[in-house]
DNA sequence: ATGGCCCTTTTAAAGGGA
């Protein structure tokens, strides 16, 4: 008889400041128990990453900071992740902190967080294009890989009007331009699968509302955080969704944690960590 | 058309976010 094993949940979250966020990193981390996590924003340098407190919630980690700005982190729950790559190739002049990518309970991860792009046109929005397309180079190597990839991130695009309260009062914005739409479009168009929109086709579900207006109370949001998986992942998806609840937490970040969850099949060897494999067991079923 | 909020940094005012 094959030995239960639980269902592997990967998360992206843009945690906007990861110093003056730390206390909600943690309760999320506690209440959720993610085995991998994509962070993106840390803003903050690589030596002010609050790696011991992220290690006493049971993860080890991997950040590429940076002063103020940008800055992704990839963490996984009773492991640490096996780093394959640090930022993107195609530029060696950028040194923006914006690409990690690591292997970690069995897949290969790509944690990115795309240039906003704001004010367009102009060279925010060049860069953004720019970036994109690097992205789009190294995505089609990672499609074949023969690995299971996810890319996972906050890519600054919403994809469709369907993925946004209002588009109009966005129409100008650099995530609803049709070049960064076609730039997303063209991405998915080598395979991928978008997580999100595949489990919940028909309804309205976002990942950000910014902090003005009373756009979270009334949930007038974007869909901007994506999970996209190749071939060799896409039939192991099982559910995702938002923790909407992070949201609600005082003194939130304007995005909420998107996650997808995984049927992994079972390890050649011995059961992954104990400590690990049990603290999921024993939390999956809440009350 | 603008600004609304919240993060960061050469701790005041400004740049950036989306």
């Amino acid at each position: 008889m094959e030995p239960y094993v639980p269902p592997l949940k990967l998360a992206t979250f843009n945690i906007n400041g990861i110093r003056s966020r730390l206390p909600i990193l943690l309760a999320w981390l506690e209440r959720e128990a993610p085995d991998i996590v994509c962070l993106q924003e840390l803003k903050a340098p690589d030596d002010a990453f609050p790696i011991e407190a992220i290690r006493a919630a049971g993860y080890g980690a991997l950040w590429q900071g940076q002063v103020s700005w940008n800055g992704v982190a990839i963490l996984a729950r009773g492991a640490e992740p096996v780093e394959s790559r640090r930022g993107l190739p195609g530029d060696s002049a950028d040194r923006q902190s914006r690409y990690l990518e690591a292997a970690a309970h069995g897949v290969v991860v790509g944690c990115l967080y795309l240039p906003n792009g704001n004010p367009q046109p102009g060279p925010k929005f060049d860069y953004k294009l720019a970036w994109f397309e690097r992205l789009i180079t190294h995505a089609a190597r990672l499609y074949t890989s023969g690995h299971p990839v996810v890319l996972a991130g906050d890519f600054n695009v919403v994809p469709t009007d369907e993925d946004i309260y209002n588009p109009r009062s966005w129409r100008k914005d650099a995530l609803l331009q049709p070049e960064s739409r076609a730039c997303y479009a063209r991405l998915l168009a080598q395979g991928w699968t978008d997580a999100l929109r595949t489990r919940h086709p028909d309804e309205r579900i976002y990942t950000f509302w910014d902090y003005f207006r009373q756009h979270w109370p009334r949930n007038a949001g974007l869909r901007i955080d994506h999970l996209l998986l190749n071939a060799n992942l896409a039939p192991r998806l099982k559910d995702a969704n938002v923790d909407r609840w992070v949201r609600d937490l005082p003194h939130p970040s304007d995005h909420a944690p998107t996650w997808i969850t995984l049927d992994m099949p079972a390890r050649r060897k011995a059961p992954a960590r104990k400590t690990a494999a049990s603290r999921r067991t024993a939390h999956s079923p809440k009350g």
